[in-house]
Order: C-alpha cells, then structure tokens, then sequence
DNA sequence: GAAGTTAGTTACTTTATGTAAGTAAGTATA
DNA sequence: TATACTTACTTACATAAAGTAACTAACTTC
C-alpha cells in the first residue's frame, strides 16, 4: 500500500491558491493597492465573490485593509508580506502561460 | 478609467491551475505515470471528480492516457512535456508553503 | 461460483459561484 | 431640497460544481 500522504503546508498552499478568483485578486494587488470597486472592474469578479475573497485572503494573512478616515472613508486592500511573496509564484505561472497556453478557444 | 485587462494566457493558465484538484493531480503525476486508483488514494478525491479532471487535462495537453493491452488492460495517466513543465510553478508553490504556511488550522 | 480489483459511471445531496437588486453613508448637481 | 451618483458592501435567489455512495463490466484469484 502506497500512502505518499502530500505534505500538508503543500496542500493547503494549493488549496488558497486554487480558490476561484484568489490567485487572480492576488495577482492584481501585486500592481499596488487598490480599492474595492477597482480589483472589481480589474478581473471581472461580482462583488459578493470579491467580499468572500478578500475576507478569507485578509484571515489568512495574505491581504490587508486599511481603513483610511477621509471623507467619505477610503478602504484600501494590498498585500502583506505573505502577499507580496506570492509574487515569485505567479510569475512562474505568468512565464509558464507566455509558452505554453495558447489564446484560443 | 482603468481596464489592465490581465492577459488572457495568463487567465487561461490561472483557470487552469484553480480548478479544485488539478494542481495536486499534476503533482502527483511529476512522480511518475500512475493508474487511476493510485492517483485517488493518493490525493483523496473521489472516483468522479477525478474521471472529470483527468479528461479536461488530457484535454488540455497536460496529461496522456495510455492503454497498455495485457490481460487485463492496465490504464496510464502521465504528463506530457507540457504538463512536465508545470514542475517549475509547483516546486515554487512548495517551496513558498514551506517558508509561509503554517501547519495548523 | 463467490469475492475482489480496476476504471470508471449514475443518481442524488451539498456547497460554491453567479446575478441582480438592495442598503447605508456620503457627494455632486439643479 | 430633492435627485442622482458613488463606494463598499449584503441579501435573496438561481445555477453550476463537487462530494458521497452505490453500481457496472471486464477480468482475476480463492
């Protein structure tokens, strides 16, 4: 019997990034801060999928939101350094889809 | 107005990679060609859900299905280059688990 | 011939996602 | 002062994807 039992850090790693939509949010806030609305329009996401996603991003440490008190308040979404970290990651996946995916169908 | 309009390879490979499972097969598979039911006990997904995944990966170039006529047929799911030179990203995403997730919860 | 293995499929339930409309706070416009 | 608009969401409802369990067809071993 073959138990090869995958590591669970691996596993749960994959299981964040192959959220619907969290690789790509994570992705957009690579390019700096951004408000709700903005990451919204930016990847085509509905607004309740974007909420979940940014609150269980924000649980796992991976995004931060910044309440700033202007008037109106202004609510900003980035990464933290968990984020940021990502970055090495989705370039893989960026360099890998500029040789291998092709546009169509 | 903002439209980054994120490249569509880099949408098609993320979609790709986010589908529930399709990361942790094409792990497992890095390890060599495997049978059906290797590849379940391996990963704990269900009989389905596996049939499903591997047919949109064979779809998509990442996997080959291979019958080996003895008696009885023996049935082999491996990558093909492409899917081979997903290793890259996937060692990345483990080697980020290791530095950034924690075990538990 | 009874039971087990392999590679699935089918039927049914649960969960996740999408869509659209609604809300509360504030701004700008007439 | 009312009307419309924006932001950051939430709620209700519809559809799609995933999980569970049982079933099948071909073959093997006991």
């Amino acid at each position: 019997m073959k138990q090869p039992t995958i590591c669970p850090k691996f596993e749960k790693a994959i299981s964040l990034l192959s959220q619907r939509w969290s690789a790509l949010v994570i992705y957009q806030l690579l390019s700096g801060s951004q408000r709700f609305t903005e990451i919204q329009s930016a990847i085509g996401i509905s607004g309740k999928v974007l909420s979940d996603r940014l609150k269980d991003l924000e649980h796992q440490g991976v995004v931060k939101r910044v309440v700033i008190p202007e008037t109106p308040v202004i609510i900003e979404y980035s990464l933290t350094e968990k984020g940021r970290s990502l970055e090495s990651v989705l370039r893989e996946i960026e360099s890998w889809s500029q040789l291998w995916v092709n546009a169509e169908a």
